[in-house]
DNA sequence: TAGGCCATCTGGTCCT
DNA sequence: AGGACCAGATGGCCTA
């Protein structure tokens, strides 16, 4: 875990823990106007962000102390879920340097020309692409037979045709 | 050492 | 109302 983060935590902590012992409270004036370091350091600049102005006015009491360090552990979980999910999509994509991680934007970017590959390889084996070992019947419509059997399945057929079509000129 | 990438904190906004 | 989501800010780690 990240120093700085670490650090921060366990400040809330703290603070917490100070306000439960009274006779403790030492430099919680300290701490408070740490909470002011963005907008501080942010003066005078010329494109002062929006959410650099949003910090808090007012010291935060023992029960906005709280709801952060649930929300933060809220937030924690969810960006674990995110890059388990992309651990996961790192992990169906081919790629060349299998040893190198990849980072999260070549992640996306290498998924989408992946995506949009296997896409194009599809349409190259439908019902009316050239095959001449199977008298015009694509390879597509073959392994799709064989997947669903003989019976009448052209509304079926047709409609997943036209959804891949419809990505593929949306993409 | 600069720059890329990342995890975390945070406050605002959206959604249920 | 409370949780999920979003995006800015920050600092640490790593590599060229």
């Amino acid at each position: 875990m990240k120093t700085k983060a670490r650090s921060t935590r366990r400040k809330l902590e703290i603070d917490l823990e100070d306000e439960e012992s009274p006779a403790q409270q030492t430099s919680s004036e300290d701490d408070n106007d740490k909470c002011y370091v963005y907008k501080e350091k942010n003066k005078g600049k010329s494109q002062e962000s929006a959410k650099s102005r949003r910090r808090r006015q007012t010291p935060p009491d023992k029960e906005h102390s709280v709801r952060r360090l649930e929300s933060n552990e809220r937030e924690r979980q969810r960006m674990h879920k995110l890059n388990n999910a992309f651990q996961a999509l790192r992990e169906v994509i081919p790629h060349v340097r299998a040893e190198k991680k990849l980072s999260k934007i070549e992640t996306l970017t290498l998924a989408k020309n992946y995506i949009n590959t296997l896409t194009a390889t599809i349409l190259n084996m439908s019902p009316g692409a050239q095959d001449t070992d199977t008298g015009g019947v694509g390879k597509f419509y073959q392994h799709y037979q064989q997947q669903h059997g003989e019976e009448d399945n052209d509304e079926h057929l047709q409609k997943y045709s036209t959804q891949i079509h419809s990505f593929r000129q949306g993409s």
